[in-house]
RNA sequence: GGGCAAUUAGCUCAGUUGGUUCAGAGCACCUCGUUUACACCGAGGGGGUCGGGGGUUCGAAUCCCUCAUUGCCCACCA
């Protein structure tokens, strides 16, 4: 049958997708074979696929797919995240839509709107992952809110709590007013803003004196309660025990004195609002002050914003600095730049806040997961990455874990009175009723008087488990799965979520497992625009995995993808990678209709050049092999893939199939035919990984498979040794037939002209290659002579010279100009070579074999300035 | 403010302990080619004083110092 000129990707992909899922290749189960395990990292779950899956995602599927090819138990598991605050942000704004507000709904309703509309857009982004050519093993996806999932969850809850690592907090947070909960630290990012810094004069009590401080946010000064200076700073001596007259609410508040205070900056005078700034809640506990929170959840005034009540804080700063200048207490305004906090989520600036939550502490549980990274237990690839963790791990602060969300698990403490201390904590509510009646000494206390704590636990604490959970080794720590599969091989994931994510897992590991999760980490770096700017929706810059992968094809997109990801290292994504990643494929399918083509002889004898290109090319795969062995082993993705890419584009397709394809008309011997097969089934095997669907399209044209033959399970080949000179006398080869076509492109000869060759004998011969000269050249043959023959047209390579006889082409004039021009070239090397070799300190000081190579180049650049001037002489 | 990394051809990047292979690859570009797989092709070619300056060495893209630029991470300076 004769197969398409052009290669149609879509067709094909959708073909072999089904029938790997339906022989069930991917999937993976306890047995006696070695396993290679790789976790997803799990998108959200409402989310759909964009750029940095793409990347993230087709790495993952090369790793899994040569495992797989390497006879590992190969085992990668996929699922979802839930995603808490992204996702409840999601479903709030959509009942919006529906004119319904949260407010309104309670708990249960809430969530299963929530529940509604995960099912409805759950899933979606592991549909389109299939069409990437995932090879997950979809029997165990999982979704981090699945009924054993959270009771993991609770269950490490509980235990931490028991062990005494968790604590209820009565803290400054991130607040998120937006969200209308806190975030983590991690959750929170800096931006750089133009600000203001207002100067404001605050007088002093029983006195017409006054004292200047300078703020970024003047509206907080309703919450000031008090004004702290340096007791080092003799400017402010007189302000010592003196009070201070807030302005508007013209509260009293004490002056206080800590070194706290730099001298140096604004006026160093402090107004102190404990309620609204880490530093100032510090020196607050310190000196004992008041609190006075001014605002309200969404981060509007409350009562204690007296006239400003119900504002929002940013209206009620220009507001209040209106009132201030009237009031004639705002001395100046001077630029200011500062970095705002604001929620990785919503974008809303971060607002600090005291309130009670639930804390991790993080400093014991840190530290087998630091020693396993500076250990090299785990390796984070590329390896910078490894102070940046360090740095993190030895100033890590507890966890905020709690949200004030619905969408997540529950955190299971229980109130049974209104005491700071009056509750417990319990995997269920019969545990819980149990442990209240000892707590509290209250024996007939039901469950009925037990209040859950309303808050959902922080998202990472369910993802923190991920590698563990998804093989049910929290619940059931000694089940076969666990002991089998887990630790993980391979985790693939962005450096930005190093904190988040992939250091607490690390922690959960040791924890639970007393192992690490996973041997290497390798981090890809961050999808970018050519601009260098982020992808991203907002931006609009990013384009859709899925419109490409139908422009061209998964393959296609699978190589432009890999083709410039090094690790570790941001991607500038050009749609034109994508361009030459299907031209690959393209290029692999007509290599394919090309020996697919040739009529098969079974009398005929090998062709001679064939022969020897076989051999060569043989050579030529393991060489390769080793070198994309070794760029897999230090995760160098890009370059296997350029390895590969090479090999058999250059070397296959440009070399061998040039040598051994018959001449027009002729059949192709059947010994030539099934080595040159046997050749090209080694390549797709290795081309596997990179673009497993055209590679399989190909294997199973070549013959009938059965399920058990199929590309994808079969075997990598098996790496052995190689020659390595003959590899170099081929290239030596393909330099002398760049000469002869150097040749017919200045004499405007055309290639198909057969022309003579003639070689003067000289000790760098090697006729091995003879026959591939004489076909790559369209030569009659080569010819050794040893004489130097007339007329001919005459070039070099190494000392070698080389003769195309061609009657009336030849101008003198020209050819002697061109010698003598690589004449002095070679003269000027051998000058700079000897005056090496004179150099005594080099002779002394360099290593022998650096010595003797450096004579041998003067033994080259010798004799071929013999053969130069001989030819020079020869036509003068 | 502290720390880390980077700077090599028009673009994206390799370059392992200083020494053959060291100035490279892919793409882009230029020239030629309607050779019976492929123009998503083939053959050939141009292009970089390795960010600047200084130093160590017989020898530096590679080691040291310094300056410049860029990126990332961390940090409570109002």
């Amino acid at each position: 049958m004769a197969l398409d000129a052009k290669y149609n990707a879509q067709k094909i992909e959708d073909k072999w997708y089904s029938y790997w899922m339906q022989h069930g290749y991917f999937h993976s189960e306890v047995d006696e074979r070695e396993p290679y395990t790789i976790v997803i990292p799990p998108p959200n779950v409402t989310g759909v696929l964009h750029m940095g899956h793409m990347l993230n995602n087709t790495l993952q599927d090369v790793l899994i797919r040569r495992a797989r090819l390497k006879g590992f138990n190969a085992c990668w598991v996929p699922g979802t995240d839930h995603a808490s605050i992204a996702t409840e942000a999601k479903v709030v704004a959509k009942l919006k839509e529906d004119g319904i507000h949260k407010a309104d709904l309670s708990r249960e309703v809430f969530l299963e709107h929530a529940w509604e509309w995960t099912h409805k857009h759950g899933g979606i982004i592991l549909e389109q992952l299939k069409k990437l050519g995932a090879s997950c093993d979809w029997e165990r996806t999982k979704f981090t809110m699945d009924d054993d999932m959270s009771a993991s969850v609770i269950k490490v809850f509980v235990d931490l709590y028991k062990k005494g690592n968790i604590y209820r907090g009565y803290r400054m947070v991130n607040w998120d007013p937006q969200a209308k909960t806190t975030l983590s630290d991690e959750e929170v990012i800096y931006q750089e803003k133009q600000g203001n810094l207002y100067y404001l004069k605050y007088q002093i009590e029983g006195s017409e004196d006054h004292l200047t401080i300078a703020t970024t946010r003047p509206e907080t000064i309703l919450g000031d309660t008090a004004i702290c200076i340096n007791p080092n700073d003799d400017r402010f001596k007189h302000l010592k025990g003196k009070k201070a007259i807030v302005p508007i609410c013209n509260r009293v508040i004490p002056i206080i004195e800590d070194e706290y205070v730099d001298i140096e900056f604004g006026t160093g005078c402090l107004k102190v609002t404990p309620a609204h700034d880490e530093n100032d809640k510090m020196l607050g506990d310190k000196h004992m002050l008041e609190v006075i929170d001014i605002l309200n959840e969404d981060a509007t005034l409350n009562s204690f914003g007296m006239h400003y009540q119900g504002k929002d804080r940013f209206v009620a700063r220009k507001e209040i600095v209106n009132e201030l200048e009237a009031l004639g207490v705002l001395e100046k305004i001077e630029q200011h730049t500062n970095k705002i906090g604001t929620s990785e989520r919503t974008g809303a600036v971060i607002e600090p806040r005291l309130s009670d939550q639930w804390f991790l502490k993080m400093k014991d549980l840190a530290q087998p997961a630091l020693d396993a990274v500076l250990e090299k237990e785990v390796h984070l690839v590329p390896e910078k990455f490894i102070n940046t963790y360090r740095h993190w791990m030895e100033n890590v602060r507890d966890w905020n874990i709690s949200r004030q969300l619905w969408w997540g698990q529950q955190i299971p403490a229980f109130y049974y009175g209104d005491g700071k201390e009056d509750f417990v904590v319990a995997e269920t509510l019969d545990e819980a009723v149990t442990e209240a009646r000892k707590k509290s000494g209250n024996l007939n206390l039901v469950a009925a008087q037990l209040t859950q704590d309303p808050d959902a636990l922080d998202t990472w604490f369910s993802s923190w488990l991920w590698p563990i959970s998804v093989f049910g080794g929290i619940l059931e720590p000694n089940n076969k799965e666990i002991n089998y599969y887990y630790p993980t091989n391979d985790l693939v994931t962005a450096p930005e979520i190093l904190f988040f994510w992939v250091a607490r897992m690390i922690i959960a590991g040791y924890e639970y497992r007393n192992e690490k999760p996973f041997t290497n980490v390798y981090l890809t770096g961050i999808v970018r625009d050519k601009q260098r700017r982020k992808m991203s929706k907002s931006l609009g810059n990013s384009p859709d995995p899925i419109v490409l992968m139908d422009q061209y094809g998964a393959d296609g997109v699978r190589v432009g993808m890999l083709l410039s990801s090094p690790a570790g290292n941001d991607l500038m994504f050009d749609e034109d990678l994508c361009k030459q990643g299907s031209a690959f494929v393209n290029k692999i399918w007509n290599a394919y209709r090309l020996i697919e083509g040739w009529e098969v002889s079974e009398t005929k004898d090998a062709d001679a050049a064939g022969v020897i290109a076989l051999k060569w090319y043989k050579n030529r795969f393991q060489k390769t092999l080793a070198e994309i062995e070794d760029h897999y082993s230090k995760y160098r993705i890009s370059d296997a893939l350029m390895a590969t890419y090479k090999l058999v584009w250059d070397d296959f397709c440009s070399w061998l199939l040039e040598m051994v394809k018959p001449a027009f008309g002729e059949p192709i011997s059947k010994k030539t035919y099934q080595e040159v097969i046997a050749i090209l089934e080694d390549n797709l095997r290795i081309l596997h990984p990179f673009v497993p669907f055209i590679s399989e399209e190909i294997w199973q044209h070549i013959s009938e498979r059965t399920p058990n033959e199929a590309l994808i399970i079969t075997k990598w080949p098996e790496l052995t040794s190689f020659d390595d000179d003959l590899i170099k006398e081929f290239d030596f080869a393909s330099e002398v037939i760049s000469g002869i076509r150097t040749i017919r492109k200045e004499k405007n000869i055309s290639f198909k002209e057969k022309i003579d060759f003639l070689v003067l004998n000289h000790e760098h011969v090697a006729p091995t290659f003879d026959e591939v000269i004489a076909k790559s050249g369209n030569t009659q043959s080569v010819t050794y002579v040893s004489e130097k023959p007339e007329g001919a047209l005459t070039y070099r390579v190494k000392s070698n010279e080389y003769f195309v006889p061609i009657a009336g082409a030849i101008d003198v004039k020209e050819e002697i100009a061109k010698l003598k021009e690589e004449l002095k070239y070679t003269e000027g090397f051998l000058k700079s070579v000897q005056g090496k070799l004179k150099n005594e300190k080099f002779v002394s000081g360099a290593p022998e074999k650096v010595v003797a190579m450096e004579k041998q180049k003067e033994a080259d650049a010798l004799a071929k300035i013999e053969t130069l001037k001989a030819s020079l002489a020869n036509l003068q």
